[in-house]
DNA sequence: TCAGTAATAAGAACCGTTACTGATTTACGA
DNA sequence: TCGTAAATCAGTAACGGTTCTTATTACTGA
């Protein structure tokens, strides 16, 4: 019997409703909006449910803080190392590439993550 | 002028003599075998040092630490996510895949890192 | 030897995250 | 619409990996 939760509902929502692939911290600042009474713990302890409910994946950890995504469609991702924008880029093909990697080393890989690093299109051509 | 360190050097020899992505906190427990008097702080120093001269990578953060390589060469890993252990699991060609993708987008990717999840050889069919 | 500079040890500070506790909200049957 | 139990929450303390600070030490060239 899982009770439903405005907050939880108001916290998936937002992290659904936005491709930045956000931080806690963020989507704690934009449910802040709609409750403030809000609490950081409540953030991540649901975060934390999401993810092993499946409803979200994590991009990877970017600057210190872990980024998560509300789409769990087979993608793979831009970091921006300049000013740490994180890009959808497109669906990668690549597990059939490596059956036989696995097979030799005897690994049995469930998901992957492919992560790109460079300079967004904002900060191509920045100085610092 | 690079200035002589033999800390540094052992720093630097035991994160390439080991195919076993360590930690910061497992290199400096290593590396107090030899330097008994070798601080944690020098070890994380050094390190990030080595990331700035391109002298070692970084693998990716697992269950909070983050994980290095003295192998700069383009491979991938594989993530035990039972036992947390990370295997090297050969080199991609996936940079051509995507370089349409990146024109689109206006990225100018550098760098890349494919990381697999699941079970390692070790790992697989263990209960818990 | 000496001055100047880089590297270090020790430990405090930092910060993202997690755990805990008591209060509040939710689902659901009466 | 109530009452009740379980789920959820706010607030906050604690945790742990990493970074920063400061005093000290080691190295280099003169």
């Amino acid at each position: 019997m899982e009770k439903h939760s405005k907050k939880r509902d108001a916290i998936y929502d937002i992290i659904c409703s936005t491709k930045s692939h956000p931080s806690a911290e963020w989507v704690y600042t934009q449910v802040k909006e709609i409750h403030p009474d809000i609490s950081l713990g409540t953030v991540y302890r649901n975060i934390a449910r999401f993810k092993e409910e499946g409803k979200i994946i994590t991009v990877g950890v970017v600057n210190g803080q872990e980024r998560i995504d509300g789409d769990t469609s087979d993608h793979c991702h831009f970091v921006c190392t300049h000013c740490g924008a994180v890009i959808d880029a497109g669906a990668p093909d690549v597990t059939d590439t490596y059956s036989q990697v696995f097979k030799d080393i005897g690994c049995t890989p469930e998901r992957h993550n492919l992560v790109f690093y460079g300079r967004c299109h904002d900060c191509t051509g920045k100085r610092s």
